[in-house]
DNA sequence: GTCGCTCCGTTACGGATTTCACAAAGGTGA
DNA sequence: TCACCTTTGTGAAATCCGTAACGGAGCGAC
């Protein structure tokens, strides 16, 4: 019943939800996989195959109903609830981190900060504690966090994802610029503008005259 | 010659470059597959195939030299130039992008920036121009510059990608969370992470208790 | 009620990517 | 020089993933 699901269909569904989302802003109520595709770039077959692992949500002749796929989408992801998200590392990166505006709205709340400057700690950023992170700890030991932002220099990363890992987060978002080591049944996902660019150069380095 | 490089592969190159610039600081000069792929979580077999799209790098017995190896990637990748960059937005997101240490060094240059609000135009942030974005194409077209990075909100995003594409720019880095549509000739990389926490926790809803 | 059109869910296919496994090459030390 | 150990580069096999294609359901028109 519960056959693997590919690892890139999954990746894919926020997307699909996200888009769902704008239609539904939109006003749309109902969309076929056609027209969904081409505002992601996607063919309709990936849609449909993407949805079949999970059930059957469209209409023959119809399509699917904007609010209904968006609401069975959260459901699977797990976006019908609120997660909880500490943060670590309170420097440039972290204060934009701390104070973006998009996580809260889709249910992810920052309940703590961890810093292990002096300087920061017991500072409230956006209505939030800034916890010395030799706390980092006996904090998750209290106060159960489900998913964990790196946000250090990337020397400092590998210990911090230790950490959290042993105090029992099982996903982590890491913006350091290195490979973090986990065991298999942790999540990561990393973020490096650097490396996005350092692939790009690839493609353009051909045919750029660039240099007048 | 040119037989068709898998976009997977090209992705991945920066990593090893990555992984190798770190491993010459800490004074290593050989490294195998075996040890590279360690660190990476990558396997051996995938590294070497990778590697064998470009050429030969490796010795037998031995591994491959960092920082021949390294020389290698960076001119595949087309990073030993500089690249001219510019930024459009420059809202919260945009500050911190501007004032990032991590892309000079790599040889990505931030040369102006574009908002249009006229309270920041004019400003001078980490000694880089903040133009009208009216002016983005006059300057583009005597200025060009190779890559773009789009930090403005969703719903000008699409309008500020065709408004580069248009200006000659055949590389984006996109933060904002929608997907931009652009000619198959110009890569883009899209940046988000509520879409990186959305498709993690579909991994840890399951045995997640939680809820206390 | 039937026709005709749309569009889903699914299966089968084929292409792309990863992994396997091994011959050959470099290095070391007796 | 030779034996032995390591590790590369690479075809072949295995796996993973995306696309095509089609039967059939829904809907509207008449
Ligand atoms: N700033 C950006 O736009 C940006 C973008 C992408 C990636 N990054 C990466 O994100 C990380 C942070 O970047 P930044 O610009 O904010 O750096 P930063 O030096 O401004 O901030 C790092 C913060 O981490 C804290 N810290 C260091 N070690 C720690 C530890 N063991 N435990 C807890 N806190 C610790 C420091 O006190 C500091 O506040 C770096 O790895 C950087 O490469 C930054
Ligand atoms: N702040 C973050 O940490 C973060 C993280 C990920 C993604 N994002 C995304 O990045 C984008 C920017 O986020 P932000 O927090 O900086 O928003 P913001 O509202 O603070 O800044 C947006 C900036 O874009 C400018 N702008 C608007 N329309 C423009 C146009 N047509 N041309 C040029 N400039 C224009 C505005 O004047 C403003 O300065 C958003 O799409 C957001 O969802 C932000």
């Amino acid at each position: 019943m519960t056959l693997e699901i590919p690892e890139v269909v999954i990746n894919r569904l926020p997307v699909y939800a996200r888009a769902l989302a704008a239609l539904a802003l939109d006003g749309e109520t109902v969309v076929s996989s056609q027209t969904l595709g081409e505002r992601l770039d996607v063919t309709p077959a990936q849609i449909r195959k993407d949805l079949s692992y999970f059930g059957r949500f469209g209409k023959q002749g119809r399509g699917y109903n904007v609010l209904g796929l968006l609401a069975k989408l959260r459901e699977i992801l797990g976006l019908d609830r609120k997660w909880r998200v500490c943060l670590v590392g309170l420097g440039r990166l972290g204060q934009a981190i701390a104070e973006y505006g998009g996580f809260e709205p889709q249910g992810f709340q920052i309940v703590a900060i961890f810093d292990s400057d002096p300087a920061s700690v017991g500072k409230l950023v956006n209505a939030v504690h800034v916890h010395d992170s030799a706390e980092l700890d006996s904090f998750l030991r209290q106060n159960p966090v489900d998913i964990g932002i790196v946000a250090v220099p990337a020397h400092a990363a590998q210990q911090v994802v230790d950490r959290l890992v042993n105090a029992g987060i099982r996903a982590i978002l890491n913006y350091a610029p290195m490979t973090p080591h986990v065991a298999r049944d942790v999540a990561v996902r990393n973020i490096d503008p650097v490396l996005a660019m350092q692939s790009m150069t690839f493609y353009i380095k051909k045919a750029e005259p660039s240099g007048k």
